[in-house]
DNA sequence: CGTTTTTGACCGGCGC
DNA sequence: GCGCCGGTCAAAAACG
């Protein structure tokens, strides 16, 4: 990607009192997918290859297992893409500064944590997320956003939990 | 009293 | 066609 505007030391300053609190060796794996791609690594291939948690962003990134399915996602834009994060995390529902409705629980197969979604509240916006805990290692939190607000966040400056990384990073991904 | 959560029902895609 | 599975709906309850 030409120009990756997040790095730790280069936060978004939209975001800018997001990175204090959230531990980036901590987050192990971000991804893109609109399902068209065999390049994309599955969620699965991904979990597994969490192994390197330095964290590093650049605007030249080197393949990695963190930064490569986001490199990929740049040239799929569309309204169908989704971002996955997982971090370590007691909360489920972590505050990424845009409202969200819940709309369903579900239990999944291969996995003893439910899945639950979400529908941002905004008005004619259709982004989507769920959320549910690594059937792996529980103290883990996987969050998958789906699609792209059509709104700013309308909570840019009052994030009371860490991270709101997630969302930066979901945004700029996509 | 408006908004959100809960929860079983419902639905569509897919493999057999 | 049928059953499984993941995703969504919606009515009632809960919430603030």
């Amino acid at each position: 990607m030409e120009n990756f505007p997040y790095s730790p030391s280069n936060p978004n300053p939209n975001f800018i009192d997001a990175s204090e609190n959230f531990e980036l060796s901590d987050y192990n794996y971000l991804f893109l997918d609109d399902g068209s791609s065999d390049d994309f690594l599955s969620q699965n291939e991904i979990v597994q290859s969490v192994s390197d948690s330095s964290g590093s962003y650049s605007n030249n990134p080197t393949p990695t297992s963190h930064n490569i399915k986001c490199m990929k996602g740049v040239k799929k834009v569309d309204a169908k893409s989704r971002v996955a994060f997982r971090f370590r995390s007691e909360l489920e529902v972590l505050d990424d500064g845009f409202k969200w409705r819940k709309y369903g629980k579900k239990m999944v197969k291969n996995s003893s944590n439910p899945r639950n979604y979400y529908k941002c509240s905004s008005e004619g916006c259709n982004v989507k997320k769920r959320v549910e805990r690594d059937n792996e290692d529980s103290s883990y939190v996987i969050t998958t956003y789906e699609g792209i607000h059509n709104h700013e966040s309308p909570y840019v400056r009052h994030y009371t939990q860490f991270p709101p990384n997630n969302i930066a990073l979901h945004n700029l991904c996509l």
